[in-house]
DNA sequence: CATATTTCGTTTGTGTACGAATAGACTGTG
DNA sequence: CACAGTCTATTCGTACACAAACGAAATATG
């Protein structure tokens, strides 16, 4: 049997999900040329909570440990995130937004919700929401 | 204005298709150890055509050239492929499947169709078809 | 034919992403 | 109390992903 009946590239979510994800990436660095989309993440739902451990910031925005870590040093290095480790449990260490990544953070929330928009901008309102439906029962 | 009236982190969709690139390369790895989606990628396109340069199997397959380039060292170093300057144009970089690759290509192209059907496992026929429709119409 | 432009490949730098290993701190149970 | 198991963070190694800049080669255009 020729694998390419079984086989062919172009229909298979993962490339079709990784080429969307491409252009996604793309209009965000577009619009917010400032900070990359998992940066934007980590940041936003660390001002949502006001405060969380690395740990469960990485849980929350989806992240590997090494790779909340990563992102974590780097806004800290920009001075939008603080850490301190908790009194309480010496593993933890806290983190808070500064006032300069909550100024951030408000700056580029619509603009981020724009993405989105931008991002979805070829289909209707129907069609979106069945896009995020169906995506959402893949996790 | 609250700028969580705007940004939900959960209903963007770039942090959704990122949740389910995840879960999708978890069942591509642990159905193909052996290699990455994105190796698999362009070796299933190079079998495909038989031959490419590498700037063309980088387009075909949606990678960067610098990507395109890591990826293809890696499965030359595997002797997957091979490669050698063409002689008509000694800018480009021929490439083509070893004997081993093509192998190793057959050898997993069904698994790698199987992995698009666990990926797609929640949805029901219908939805499966919609879901790739709508993620193609966003490229 | 001469040169401006384009194409191809490479390199460098930055930023996700994750497995695996490690050390330190906490918790539960005997 | 002791200590086995768990949780948290860090480090290391590997692999995408892309921007930017570069040189070499080919092509287009005048």
């Amino acid at each position: 049997m020729d694998p390419s009946d079984s086989y062919v590239l172009e229909r298979q979510v993962g490339f079709v999900m990784r080429r969307a994800v491409q252009r996604h990436i793309a209009i965000f660095s577009a619009l917010i040329p400032e900070m990359t989309p998992t940066q934007f993440a980590a940041l936003a739902k660390l001002c949502e909570l006001g405060q969380a451990s690395q740990n469960e910031l990485g849980r929350l925005t989806s992240m590997d440990v090494a790779t909340i870590k990563g992102v974590v040093d780097r806004l800290r290095a920009r001075e939008l995130i603080s850490s301190a480790p908790l009194e309480s449990d010496r593993r933890r260490l806290m983190l808070a937004p500064t006032r300069e990544g909550r100024a951030l953070y408000r700056k580029y929330a619509a603009q981020a919700a724009e993405v989105t928009r931008q991002t979805l901008a070829p289909l209707d309102a129907d069609e979106k929401r069945q896009l995020m439906t169906l995506l959402e029962r893949l996790i």
